[in-house]
DNA sequence: TAAAAACGATTACAGTTGTAAACTAAGGTC
DNA sequence: GACCTTAGTTTACAACTGTAATCGTTTTTA
């Protein structure tokens, strides 16, 4: 199950946690140089970010020495799912079928993606339903008249 | 093609949209009785997102008589889009195939869905690349890994 | 017609976010 | 040992957000 984020995480933090992602334990120094390269930002800019992530609990920070060794609290994948979820929170589930699509069709992909997309798509359909059940409050979506 | 939101559309901000994507034409009453019900705001609240909303240009307001009657500037399924364009800006083009399959796997859907989605993989079946190529900053993605 | 209700506009105010400079303490360098 | 670099901490500050109260008009209602 994904870590529940009560705290968000914004678009400009996400960029710092990417680095640590990646690198796996980082020090401010590696995450500093990837973003002033990428973004342009003061190493000031990006040591507010971090200290941040670590109040919000995205970042550890393991002391080492004079400074810190910062790794990351969640992972990308519950990350990026998380804030999936916060899109699909703002739309009528009837909807998520078409947006799903929509993605799709402007994503990206490898034959191996289209592949693990079309198994569980497959899955999907042993459980389709044949009609998807609105979540929304009376005039918040167009359910009735569907 | 869809509509450049330069401005972004807070969450709060869809909630008043949604009535008015719902309603296509709303008064302000309309959408107060909606979100004092949904979200408990107070009147003043939904009516200060919908002069955010208006000034942003998100919402058109047509005076009639001594108030106005709102509709929408921007279409719910481009609205819904740049936001999915948003979320997947921020993560390596690598992982959106994994990211779509992670969302349809836990999506609701109906048969007519899996239809639809169904069809668009298969489009994309004929266009998949063998690797997708990496958007990213050196340091932010574990491409060179891969 | 005087009071009440409704509507939009203005103002408020704390918390979050983006962007960073300044400060401080520890470490390395000449 | 005096200084420069580096890392973390504190402070700054404007814009954006969430959440509303209040104000000024107009319209409705008793």
């Amino acid at each position: 199950m994904a870590v529940e984020e009560k705290v968000e995480m914004t678009a400009s933090e996400r960029e710092i946690m990417r680095v640590v992602w990646t690198l796996g334990e980082a020090t401010s120094k590696d995450i500093v140089d990837v973003l002033e390269a990428k973004k342009a930002w003061k190493p000031a800019t990006a040591k507010t970010f971090i200290g941040r992530l670590v109040k919000k609990g995205f970042l550890l920070a393991e002391p080492e020495g004079n400074k810190y060794i910062y790794s990351a609290a969640i992972g990308e994948e519950d990350s990026v799912k998380t804030a999936a979820h916060r899109l699909f929170d703002q739309i009528c589930h009837k909807q998520a079928g078409k947006t799903i699509a929509d993605m799709l069709s402007e994503a990206p992909l490898s034959h191996q993606d289209v592949e693990l997309i079309q198994q569980v798509l497959n899955d999907k359909k042993k459980h389709a339903v044949d009609e998807v059940a609105c979540n929304c409050v009376p005039g918040q979506c167009k359910c009735s008249t569907h």
